[in-house]
DNA sequence: GCAGATCGGCTAGCAGCGCTAGGATCGGAG
DNA sequence: CTCCGATCCTAGCGCTGCTAGCCGATCTGC
């Protein structure tokens, strides 16, 4: 009993250290250097013991998009509640999302460039991806007047994930991501609110 | 001299054949079935001819990426051209946008997703790749008021793009596409303009 | 306490990838 | 006719993700 336990714990503490090894090489060398031999020399097993605890190597970088995502709504959250009034959460959420993609580009690839297959979207999607969304939905939801707010939120979220994107690959100059954010919101929060 | 004129429209033509290739098997397999082997296949040439052409493969999805933005380019023209009124044009071009993503799902990931390295957001960036972004421009320029045309541009577009990519993931549910690009046109060109 | 089943991890290898070296072949020039 | 240069091919390198099959250690039943 106690001695399966144990395996048990240990095989846990395996699989989480495949996680965080994958996502360490990925955030200082990029995914390209994210190897399955690579990986099984940096948590000192052989290669075929990461196919016991995932399915693929896709497996293991969705596992860590998961914690990705547990973080960007975590750092959302804090942000939003730390602001006072509506145009100053809408644009801490702002900030603290584009903040997190430009600090994190590997982990931020892998929750939107790679791991496509995650249940978004569904009325299955788990709380954790769902989590981050909510977090805009509850900063934009006062702007909605007519219109869905889930659509609204939606929308806001898409604006912000495509200048994290444009701007990461050079297609937007950086040093402007300020009166790109200030406009944005300027758009979506007009004025005094 | 007109054998080596003849020589060199031949293999201007397979460079073409190339990139077609590239092009088609992207867009009915995906990227991931586009192989230097296959490719080779399918022009009924060896493997190393491609780098006669090309520096690498990385070179001939760029290739395939430069169409792309023309055509895009293009698509959006005809759309905005066609709309009368500033806020008509924003959407048409919105829509042309967007469509030209969904139409053309692995010709959009060649610009935006792979093709990371081509000069855009500098003095020296291409006609062709500013094309597209000149649209955009164009079309909402009469929407900047007190903001800079380029900054309401680049946001604009960034819009659109985070749409496109968020919708293609399934992150967004599709058939609510409408009414997100209403939501956003509305905070972009606030009503009767 | 010991034989047999079970499980965990290893070594070795497969098919496929992007890319390249080196040789054959073929056309034009002297 | 011979030589030379260009063109294209075969073969192969080092890498990838992934898997088959073995082998030793551990757990189970007698």
């Amino acid at each position: 009993m106690t001695i399966q336990t144990r395996r048990e714990r240990e095989r846990a503490q395996r699989e989480q250290q495949i996680v965080a090894a994958a996502r360490e090489l990925a955030e200082t060398e990029g995914w390209e250097a994210v190897t399955t031999r690579r990986l099984a020399a940096e948590i000192e097993y052989s290669q075929p013991v990461l196919y016991s605890h995932f399915k693929g190597k896709t497996a293991i970088m969705t596992a860590v998009a998961v914690q990705g995502f547990e973080e960007l709504a975590d750092e959302v959250r804090v942000a939003r509640i730390a602001a006072h009034g509506t145009r100053e959460a809408v644009a801490a959420v702002a900030t603290a999302y584009t903040g997190f993609a430009r600090k994190r580009p590997a982990l931020y690839d892998a929750m939107f460039t790679h791991a496509v297959d995650l249940p978004f979207a569904r009325p299955d999607t788990p709380v954790h991806l769902r989590n981050g969304f909510d977090e805009i939905l509850q900063a934009v939801q006062p702007l909605a007047a007519d219109d869905d707010p889930g659509i609204l939120a939606e929308t806001f979220w898409a604006s912000l994930h495509g200048l994290a994107m444009l701007e990461r690959s050079g297609r937007l100059p950086a040093d402007l991501h300020g009166a790109r954010l200030d406009l944005l919101i300027s758009r979506f929060a007009p004025a005094a609110t």
